[in-house]
DNA sequence: TTAATACATGAATACTTCTTCATGTGTAAA
DNA sequence: TTTACACATGAAGAAGTATTCATGTATTAA
């Protein structure tokens, strides 16, 4: 009956899925990803997206509750860095996957470029 | 000024955003972990993950429509598997990394909290 | 203290997603 | 050709999400 199959435990469904629905969105991934090159401020990233500072405020406030960035005032601006480098990977991951997919090439043999 | 910042490129970004669509959902996390051990039919996977036979199918239709899943018709019953086991390398990544979290352990041994 | 700058945050709205219910389709057995 | 079984699919409602608008808060300068 092949009755053992291996589940994902709730805790770790719960955690994944929490990361998962937070890389779901296209700001937050490029948010990740510039963050990735260096702390940036509200005001950086704002103008690197060019996106409305709220509609980024919002967006930032998500991920630093998914302790996915941290934050630090410097005078009057707010930096924001990365907290946890590990899902850069998993982004990275991905990119590198749909990379292929994109460029319409096979799914091994990157090659040039 | 910094602005040698590089981005993701719209394709690839659409892409990714795609794929962590799919799998910012525990039904759907839960499906492709049990069809990495085997290709099963709706009514193994209905069973197993005991939920209504409709709200899997729909979930499959998804994952289908993603080319992360594929079928395969055997007389009365639909058996699917998967199309692109690299997807499942970036969920065992992350269930590695959130292990850590689920089971309370730091980082990278930081300190003790 | 007042004003300006940089950013956060609450409310509202449009949009998307998930589940359920009902029904449709393909296959096999009678 | 009926009937039963296995599954897909459309519609509807509830819940979640992203953006905008308006406003609040912290910091610095005047």
């Amino acid at each position: 009956m092949a009755e053992e199959l291996k589940l994902i435990t709730a805790p770790e469904l719960e955690a994944a899925h929490d990361i998962f629905k937070l890389l779901s969105n296209p700001t937050r991934l490029q948010i990740l990803y510039i963050l990735e090159q260096g702390s940036l401020n509200v005001g950086q990233i704002v103008s690197v997206l060019d996106m409305e500072q709220s509609a980024i405020s919002h967006q930032l406030a998500l991920l630093r509750e998914g302790h996915l960035i941290k934050m630090e005032r410097v005078g009057k601006s707010i930096y924001y860095g990365l907290d946890d480098p590990h899902v850069l990977d998993i982004i990275n991951e991905t990119l590198e996957h749909v990379g292929h997919i994109a460029k319409g090439q096979p799914w091994q043999a990157e090659s040039n470029d």
